[in-house]
RNA sequence: CGGGGCGUAGCUUAGCCUGGUAGAGCGUCUGGUUUGGGACCAGAAGGUCGCAGGUUCAAAUCCUGUCGCCCCGACCA
């Protein structure tokens, strides 16, 4: 084989050892010149930098950037918008493969990693117990559970091998996107006993979601990085502590990330469940909506806040009169009818929008100015639901949307109806006007009280800013953000379904009590990203930071800079950082640029100025000022700027 | 899925409207000069112009289709 010719590598480096040797280097390249005079030149450079690594056998305990894979760029890729998803790309951390599919190159990676670590950390100390799910899953897992339908479309399907020769009792698999439906049967099958819980499993692995549009990078990925947890409990009470030790653990996990979170109010969407929390990072890229009062504290997701527009006290208006129709010609929208003739603010028309849930037409009712927050819907308990369509609506209705109201007896065919669901703002409204169910025709002088044929009110608008905060008062404001962790009560949804029960101490057979707790570990690396960072790069929080400290040679030529730096790097190492070498023969300012750009927390210097001064060089990427160290203390000094950002980082 | 935009060298892009030799910057390679915040000079390599049809004497350019990517909306960690 060709090995067997091969010198191994250690052997070569070996040679190098004898100082005579390395002495001669410089001239071995450069001919007649003088060593020292062309010590610094590009290819002197090349001929001895490499060497030297080998020299010193630094490999044994330093991480070399030449000997590692940091592909930084100068400019970013054009598919890339937002900052976070630029320095990723940018700073070597990550490569895409296909939209929504990223490759974790070995800084990104580490990153990942770190972030992993502490996850896993904070879990444990919560005590939950780390276990691993398969991510192939067969489908009729999914089918027996409570949400094939609804999660059917963001699964991806690997039903068959594609060869065509599998039959029909093979089973077919999904992707899986979370694991409520895995982890659920298994309980059932192992825990049966109130002995047993509770219990709390959480894995850190590979999500797949077939995401409608993924995008900014890792921020809304197909396939990303997810720490799921479950657990079981015997009784609601029970439930609620873990759900809270979950919530209170979370909070540290991400202030140990170096992330500022919020923990808001959330939508159960289609996990179900009782009650969750959010974990948002503001951000301006954020794709959620936080609704928040700065006065006292409360803050909700967009798609659950509440505001106290409407006063708990609000008496029912009088009627004024009997409703008449009125002709609308070619009036189809809130706008058209709050126009000249008509004149009709949209706050005092009652806004009809139906919907179509589990086979049955339902009706929801507005003021024409509020939007519906279509999430709410979710409270009416229908499994699944949609816009109607015009074909749907006309023969119930008796006319096409633009033209709708719900006003009693004049809906074509009411029984049609699963019912007629109102905001409660339309309270606001008193006598407003409505469609007529008849094209070309709207109602005037409608009473809410007496002529909406209302089933039931809720909340069904969405909060605007400035609108007072339900428990304070206070004007709302809406940020932006990013949702990096959610935790939900699930209750018995699960467990009812798969029959995960134990017996108690009275022999009764008692469904278990879960929640689930998600955290985006792979969106959580982004959100960090997006958070700290200036013009410059990226400014890692130390816990997360793929690297620690960085020592610069910016001579490593000088075999004094590179005793020196194997010196540091092992200080810091021993005082519990990881440390990364910039040993390449590139241009220092090159190497600030990277240094800066890959944002590692302290950065070291180590140059032939500097060690003519008898000094090294030392400083934070979070401040502007480079303090300059006798070399007398450099190992000193080093390891207590690392205990002390290991304090920092703690607190 | 609806709406908008873009596919030209590893990256950023010009050229397309008005058809006729594919151009630059960064990066890479060679030689030289430089050396504390992304150096300079000289030279070189690197392109099926996303793909497939069509129009034409001639297509990166015009037409049709298709694939991919990005942005806005609904969905989510």
């Amino acid at each position: 084989m060709e090995s067997q010719k091969r010198v191994d590598p250690d052997e070569k480096h070996n040679r190098h050892h004898d100082p005579a040797q390395r002495q001669g280097f410089g001239r071995r390249t450069t001919g007649g010149h003088h060593a020292d005079s062309i010590r610094r030149s590009a290819k002197c450079r090349k001929s001895i930098c490499v060497p030297l690594w080998r020299l010193f056998s630094y490999r044994r305990f330093m991480k070399l950037w030449s000997r590692f894979f940091i592909p930084t760029l100068k400019e970013s890729p054009a598919d890339a918008e937002i900052t976070s998803h630029k320095l990723l790309l940018r700073a070597g951390l990550v490569r895409k493969l296909s939209g929504g599919l990223y490759t974790y190159l070995p800084l990104g990676l580490r990153a990942l990693q770190k972030i992993t670590q502490l996850c896993r950390e904070e879990m444990d100390a919560a005590g939950a117990i780390e276990l691993w799910m398969p991510h192939l899953h067969p489908a009729e897992f999914w089918q027996a559970g409570p949400r094939w339908a609804a999660a059917r479309e963001i699964m991806y399907r690997a039903d068959h091998a594609g060869d065509g020769r599998r039959g029909p009792r093979d089973p077919e698999f999904v992707l899986g996107p979370t694991h409520e439906e895995i982890i659920t049967p298994l309980v059932k099958s192992e825990l049966t006993s109130y002995r047993d819980l509770p219990k709390n499993f959480y894995q850190i692995a590979t999500k797949f979601r077939n995401e409608i549009r993924p995008r900014y990078g890792l921020m809304r990925a197909r396939e990303f990085v997810m720490k799921d947890a479950y657990s079981f409990d015997v009784d609601d009470e029970a439930a609620i502590r873990s759900y809270l030790a979950m919530k209170a653990a979370y909070a540290k996990f991400f202030a140990r990330c170096g992330l500022k979170t919020i923990s808001v109010e959330a939508d159960t969407g289609v996990m179900g469940g009782s009650f969750s929390h959010e974990f948002m990072v503001p951000a301006e890229v954020g794709d959620d909506d936080v609704v928040c009062c700065e006065e006292c504290g409360y803050a909700a997701n967009r798609e659950k806040a509440t505001s106290g527009l409407v006063p708990a006290d609000l008496v029912d208006a009088a009627p004024e009169g009997a409703f008449e129709e009125f002709p609308t010609p070619g009036v189809a929208t809130i706008a058209a009818l709050e126009a000249a003739p008509y004149g009709v603010p949209a706050d005092r028309q009652f806004k009809t929008l139906i919907f179509m849930g589990d086979g049955r037409l339902f009706a929801v009712v507005l003021r024409g100015g509020d939007e519906l927050e279509e999430a709410k819907l979710g409270a009416l308990g229908f499994s699944l639901w949609r816009p109607a369509t015009v074909e749907e609506i006309e023969p119930v209705m008796g006319a096409k949307p633009g033209s709708l109201g719900a006003v009693r007896g004049t809906i074509k065919n009411p029984d049609a109806l699963a019912g007629v669901f109102a905001d409660h703002a339309v309270r606001l409204i008193g006598n407003g006007v409505t469609g007529a169910n008849k094209d070309g025709y709207h109602l005037r002088q409608v009473n809410v009280t007496r002529d909406l044929a209302i089933t039931k009110y809720g909340d069904f608008r969405r909060v605007r800013v400035g609108e007072p905060c339900p428990k304070s008062g206070q004007p709302l404001q809406i940020r932006r953000a990013i949702e990096v962790g959610h935790v939900f009560k699930l209750g018995t949804k699960y467990s009812e379904k798969y029959g995960a029960a134990y017996t108690d101490d009275q022999k009764q057979s008692k469904l278990m009590v879960m929640g689930c707790y998600g955290i985006g570990i792979s969106r959580t690396l982004q959100a960090v990203v997006e958070q700290c960072h200036d013009a410059d790069g990226i400014i890692w929080p130390w816990n997360v930071a793929p690297y620690q400290v960085l020592v610069v040679l910016l001579d490593p030529q000088l075999p004094e800079a590179g005793e020196l730096a194997r010196k540091l790097a092992a200080a810091a190492e021993a005082a519990g950082a990881d440390v990364l070498v910039d040993d390449r023969a590139e241009r220092p300012g090159v190497k600030f640029k990277d240094a800066d750009l890959i944002g590692v927390p302290l950065r070291i210097t180590i140059g032939g100025r500097g060690l003519k001064e008898g000094v090294v060089e030392m400083k934070l990427r979070t401040e502007k000022a480079v303090e300059k160290v006798p070399l007398t203390e450099a190992e000193a000094r080093v390891q207590a700027a690392v205990a002390a950002a290991q304090a920092a980082a703690k607190a």
